[in-house]
DNA sequence: ATTATCAGTTACTTTTTTGTGCCTACTTTC
DNA sequence: GAAAGTAGGCACAAAAAAGTAACTGATAAT
């Protein structure tokens, strides 16, 4: 059956996009180590497939957070950067990463899924 | 075959747990609107179902984000609300509404998932 | 001459997640 | 005396997400 829609939040798009496996730490990896090849980006993430970083980086790409360069050689070379935008979020994502560390290192937190799914990040 | 599992990150719990659906929406309506029971609770986030309420709870609860308090009472009546831990992490989410909000001020943040899954949230 | 590289795409399969409906056991209300 | 509310638990089915393998097309290297 149809899934439930409720009513939509100002966070929504936001997690929507930082949220889904890998997708931070994509994001990570392009802001710590700057601009990347493909190839380059998937051996930087290890265990990620293929279709996987296509899909995220999309994802990202349409969200206006990376952009994404195409040298139409043979055979082609294509990179992918963050925007101005993109490194808005990752202001975001330090002030995250600050309070994951400090609770990390309070060491009380304790998480075992029950149905959460697989988050996949650095 | 089993889900690729690479090298764990220190956001990594903390985003398997503001992950998911319902839960910001959630753990928004907790700290708005204060302790509520379950009933309430799940009033107030319209559309989501009892297992998931259930779920999303226990899970926050392990977490030490979320209090259950239950009067053995009959019928039974048991009150949530949020943590010391949960306070710290609405602040968080204050600041990842900030960034939302002014994205969505500037108009620019289109976002169609791919295949992106629900959030929903408020 | 076969193979590898690049950046994917496509189709197919498996795994995970979520919704639905039915049940509890007692009390208060219509 | 039947119905509704309380806080869920359980089993089953559907839907969504992610993995895998095979394919693209031209070139460069072995």
């Amino acid at each position: 059956m149809k899934r439930a829609t409720p009513p939509s939040c100002p966070m929504e798009a936001l997690l929507r996009l930082i949220t889904g496996p890998w997708t931070i730490y994509i994001l990570w990896v392009l802001s710590e180590q700057g601009p990347q090849r493909f190839g380059e980006l998937k051996r930087a993430v290890p265990g990620i497939s293929t279709r996987m970083l296509t899909e995220r980086l999309r994802m990202l790409q349409r969200a206006g957070v990376v952009w994404r360069k195409q040298a139409q050689t043979i055979p082609p070379a294509v990179t992918y950067g963050l925007t101005d935008r993109g490194k808005e979020l990752r202001s975001v994502l330090d002030s995250l990463g600050e309070v994951a560390q400090r609770w990390q290192a309070e060491g009380t937190f304790e998480l075992a899924p029950v149905s959460g799914r697989q988050l996949n990040g650095p």
